[in-house]
DNA sequence: AGACAATGCGAGCCATAGCTCACAAATTGA
DNA sequence: TCAATTTGTGAGCTATGGCTCGCATTGTCT
């Protein structure tokens, strides 16, 4: 056999190996996790799904908890790329538009994976490492913040901090009731969502126009 | 001794006595979930902390999920019952100061046990039985519902079913935030908060008047 | 008093799940 | 080629916790 060009160098194959490893097990996380629910998802099953054995799991993340973890982590990023890129396209453009582009991005958020999402808001504890399901709302806070600094003009709110969080927290609840209770919405239903709720935060923020 | 009075019926002694029983087991599992979470608060745990034996736990609930599901079940009717009254009191008021009241009857039924509170929203998985943890949700639901519906000429929203969910969903989910991230607000706090909140959500239902 | 029922007891069974470890296979570098 | 390193394996150890069951105690009724 003619050994094509062995001098181009594969790039760290162990690595590449682990790495794929290190991704199954988070991608059979996800689906344990969706189809049987977080108790019913041992290590065991979890291995079993991808395709690896139980101590290789143990070799990349320490415990369960990690497990999940580093899964909800990855899970967030996600969702925040998405608020993040539609934070900064409106920058630029009035109050009311910016807040519906943000609904609308938080709205495309929840609809990344919303199976999952579900698991973590209805079975996942919210303790140790897993705390950090909440890092998502902070770091939106952060970004809403930011974009209502610049606005501060033209809102009729005192103290910022109070109204981040109270618009952060709204439309993360308003939203994530949405997406739960109707899952077969269709874009009718969606555009109807997304009114509605930038008319609530947009009358909260300007007070003066209908 | 004197044994006095030996006429006078024990009303069903008996019955008195599993019913403390009962009322004990429920109060242990407060107490030990508070303390030690959920996953660290086993059967034999709570029936220690109550005083009781585990035999007698499972005499009367047929299992954990089942004693938590009636804790829970008990804490939701206490809540309930502040929202009920509250809504009852301001049937015949305006919609702003039925609003406003119904936003401290809210926070008022947060603050009923904070700490309990706070377990069944964080660690307590919403699967099963324990997945009547959203029943609160529901009634309450049902009780602002009817209220919109009797001032149904006095707001601006064509489905009231939406803005039903709309607002009850953002009236608890900035109080339990509110809860969770302020624990030690003080009157004056709390005063602040309502008041934002009532903006919000009459602002919302009345676009009309600032 | 005596019998029957209701209630309470708690050591221990059993299933499960997190996790380890001694070993094997693959990969790399020289 | 061959040792060294990385990566993978899975049977099984250990701990834990839900739950049972045979027995004891308390209460009731006649």
């Amino acid at each position: 056999m003619a050994r094509t060009l062995p001098t181009i160098p594969r790039k760290s194959a162990s690595q590449q190996r682990s790495k794929a490893t290190v991704e199954a097990l988070l991608d059979a996380t996800a689906r344990v996790l969706v189809r049987d629910g977080y108790d019913r998802a041992s290590t065991n099953r979890i291995a079993a799904k991808a395709g690896v054995s139980v101590g290789s799991l143990y070799q990349y993340f320490p415990n369960k908890e990690a497990l999940v973890a580093a899964l909800v982590a990855r899970h967030n990023r996600e969702m925040l790329q998405l608020i993040r890129d539609a934070l900064k396209k409106v920058a630029s453009l009035d109050l009311a538009t910016a807040m519906r582009e943000m609904v609308k991005a938080t709205l495309d958020a929840h609809l990344v994976d919303p199976a999952l999402h579900r698991i973590f808001a209805d079975q996942v504890p919210r303790m140790g490492q897993l705390a950090k399901i909440e890092a998502l709302k902070e770091e939106t806070f952060a970004l809403i913040r930011a974009y209502l600094e610049d606005r501060r003009k033209e809102i009729a709110v005192r103290d910022l901090d109070a109204a981040t969080s109270i618009l952060a927290t709204t439309v993360e609840a308003l939203t994530h009731e949405f997406v739960i209770n109707k899952p077969n919405a269709l874009d009718r239903d969606r555009d109807r969502f997304v009114n509605e709720v930038t008319r609530l935060v947009a009358g909260y923020l300007t007070p003066g126009r209908a």
